[in-house]
Order: structure tokens, then sequence, then C-alpha cells
DNA sequence: ACCATATATTGACATCCATCGATGTCTTTG
DNA sequence: CAAAGACATCGATGGATGTCAATATATGGT
């Protein structure tokens, strides 16, 4: 594994290792279409920075991407977003199996 | 994805989340013998009560197993462990890609 | 029994970071 | 242009956690 591998996984695994973000994470990918910051904001009980500072962790990590329509900011996630969660319900499955 | 599941993630995500655990975690990963705690010790300067502590974090995360050999400790992954490394895999290769 | 060595635990400390209020920027509308 | 609203940035702060020194525990050898 090369040095921007691991960097990358560091992260991705950063990202994702707070709770409110895991769950924004988990929000965003389970809707079908573009998840508005707003619907994001009155999903968790949350101060509008700290959901915009969640948001950005999550892109810079390359898990999601930003849309911007009119003053709106939509997030969908990324296709590298999509192979994470893949592989991490084929992760936790195989840990529920245990 | 049930709470369980959430929570068994976000505990492997803070596991993997800091740059020591993780070099350790691919340290041990990369060895086809379970690696002793001394040489793990040797491979990265910090004191020997941070390497303990590291590993009891690595292994409450279900994600390497200790077994005792005299006053040795060894650990190896586990099966979760290598799942978890093999998803993690595929997914740095695909973001690499981009 | 005693000592030496390997690992675990404890306590203290420094640093990181999640959080929020205040403010800034940008876009739309009147 | 002015006002309103959505989101971003800044600064400050409290809590979480990585780190180490000191100490404890455990195992093997003499």
């Amino acid at each position: 594994m090369s040095d921007r591998e691991r960097s990358r996984l560091l992260t991705i695994f950063k990202a994702l290792g707070d709770p409110r973000r895991l769950d924004i994470f988990l929000l965003v990918a389970g809707q079908d279409a573009p998840v508005c910051a707003c619907d994001v904001g009155s999903g968790f009980e949350l101060s509008q920075p700290t959901i915009s500072h969640h948001m950005k962790i999550l892109a810079e990590a390359g898990l999601i991407d930003v849309s911007r329509q009119g003053v709106w900011a939509y997030y969908q996630l990324t296709d590298e977003g999509q192979h994470a969660l893949d592989a991490l319900m084929r992760t936790a499955n195989a840990a529920m199996v245990r």
C-alpha cells in the first residue's frame, strides 16, 4: 500500500469516525436524490455552522459531492463514497455474523 | 442498517482513524505470522504504554486478536479485520483511479 | 523465593477537534 | 440598490483522547 493510499484511507476513517458525520453520511447515502443542507440540518440537533463543518470534512474526504442550485447546496455520494459504503456494509455484515 | 451495525462501524472507524493505529494495523496486516508487541514497539517511536493502549483499542474494535505465549503478546488480524482490510483496499484503489 | 523482563494500568498533561455564536459572502427578490 | 435567506468562515471554548512517566501485574529463569 502506497503512502497516498494510506493517507486517503486515514482521511476517510477520520471523516467517518465521528458519530454525527457517520449519521449524516448514512442519511445522504439513504436518499435517492441529492439532499439539501437544510434537510440535513433539520434531521439532527446541530447548529448550522456545525453541519456546514461536517459537510466540508465529508466532501474533502471525497465521500460526498456538493452541487449548488441558487442558494441551496445539495449533497450526494461520490462514486468513491458509494464504494466505501458498499465495502463497509459488507464489513458490518461480516461483523454481525460472528 | 441497524443501530448495532452503525455502532460497530463507528468503533472501527474511530480505531483506524488515528495515524499510529492505522500504521500498526497495516503492519500487523502485512505480516504472515502473528506479530509480537515488542516488534510493534520497535517499529514506531512510541512508548510502551502507548503501544499497549493502541493495541487494546484495535482489539476492542475486533480488528486484531491477542494470543499470549509466556510473557509475550502476539497480535494478528481477526477475520473481521481481514474483511475490513480487503474492503478498504478496494476503496483506496478506487479512490486512486479518480 | 527472588529477580528480570514483557505487557497492562493509572494519573497527569497537552493537543486536537466538535460545537456554537457572531459575522461574512453570495444569491434571489422586491 | 436594499433586504432576506442559505450557507460558509471565524474565534472561542469545553470535552475527548493521544501521550508519557510511574507503577502494577504476570511470567520465566536462577
